[in-house]
DNA sequence: CGGCTTGTTGAACGATCGTATAACAAGCGA
DNA sequence: TCGCTTGTTATACGATCGTTCAACAAGCCG
């Protein structure tokens, strides 16, 4: 009497659908275990699908931790416009909440960071990852270039202003992550806020 | 007819030779492969030997990483201390050269940043590594206070003022290392200093 | 010169990696 | 209801991972 398999139940998806729940699942991969853990079993598994899929829907798991990057972004894009258009018309409000949700949670957490990590390492060896990095910067640099003009920072120096408080806010949020203890939320939040300052009223 | 395995010479070191040569090659292999690319055998072949020796003189690669940690760690904080040595007495010029080294090869530089993401990349997961970076965090802080504190920040901000300029520095050495199209070593040393220059008159 | 210590090698091991693919079944049109 | 398309599974494969360890030989000591 041949061995009966036994096979598990599976649901069609909306290939959209599957694809945005294996992205998902990898950023929790990515954020619970970092760049060593992603692999493709793990991913799967996190999903609750077969390791095969992902292979199906993008080629091999390079593709898809890409992919990862891109949504991850998006998300972190529109989690600061959200901050600024909640803040109101204020120009100064809506720099502060630019620089401040950039120092909160979720966006200053340390899972994100290690979603982020696993990017950074990957900008060397591949270059649609650096693209893509270049990407992120240059649009969270123009949006700190719009705040700080509202804020009075004339033209000329808005770019090298700009880069000055991206590294600033940058620097910050890679310590918060990194180790806590060093400072919380609050300071750093605070300490952007008077290294801003600093930047406006010396080049305004 | 029994044939004769050719084994390759081989001649002993001293111990400390050995662990320092294990180290320099885990190094390079991190510049030049990324974390994902820092494997036993990897590392045992830059640095000519077999891959068992790794096991016998750290008994894992995983310290044999936490050591290259320390050691390209103090290598930069060498670097650093030998750039304000050579800047002279004057504080503002010690300030400067502190910062501008830090932004300049060979620590501004796409291999050390492999090196110091692999690092990251271990941080969450390994708390011997976790305490490396924030020794290494407070050493580089410290140095800065130290620095601030001669060119006039009073002692009640020094704290928050040398946060601040590290995380500037810091965001501008990872910006540059990671896509150095953005801008160039100069531009960031002028940045750094500028924003130094704000930061300073602001507080003091 | 012969024996001993031990630094060093290289192979072997089991685990896990990414990918490819044959077999299966869900859902749909006829 | 049947057959077809194709999303999905599960397995297999070769490569490579970290670690272990028996065998080997370099250098020292008597």
């Amino acid at each position: 009497m041949p061995q009966v398999k036994s096979k598990a139940p599976f649901r069609r998806e909306d290939p959209d659908a599957r694809r945005a729940s294996l992205v998902e699942a990898c950023a929790r991969v990515l954020a619970r275990e970092g760049a060593a853990g992603a692999s493709v079993r793990a991913i799967a598994t996190e999903a609750g699908v077969s390791p095969g899929l992902i292979g199906h829907y993008f080629g091999g798991v390079d593709a898809l931790v890409a992919a990862t990057y891109a949504h991850v972004e998006a998300r972190v894009a529109a989690a600061l416009d959200e901050a600024v258009a909640a803040a109101g018309p204020e120009p100064r409000a809506r720099l502060d909440a630019y620089v401040s949700a950039s120092l909160l949670p979720p966006i200053a957490d340390s899972d994100l960071l290690s979603t982020w990590i696993a990017f950074w390492s990957l900008v060397r060896a591949r270059p649609e990852i650096a693209t893509l990095h270049d990407e992120q910067y240059g649009r969270f640099r123009t949006g700190l270039e719009v705040l700080l003009a509202e804020n009075g920072v004339p033209a000329p120096a808005l770019r090298t202003t700009a880069i000055a408080a991206t590294a600033l806010v940058d620097g910050l949020w890679l310590e918060l992550c990194l180790s806590p203890r060093t400072f919380t939320e609050g300071e750093a939040a605070a300490i952007a806020r008077s290294g801003l300052n600093a930047l406006i009223s010396t080049v305004r």
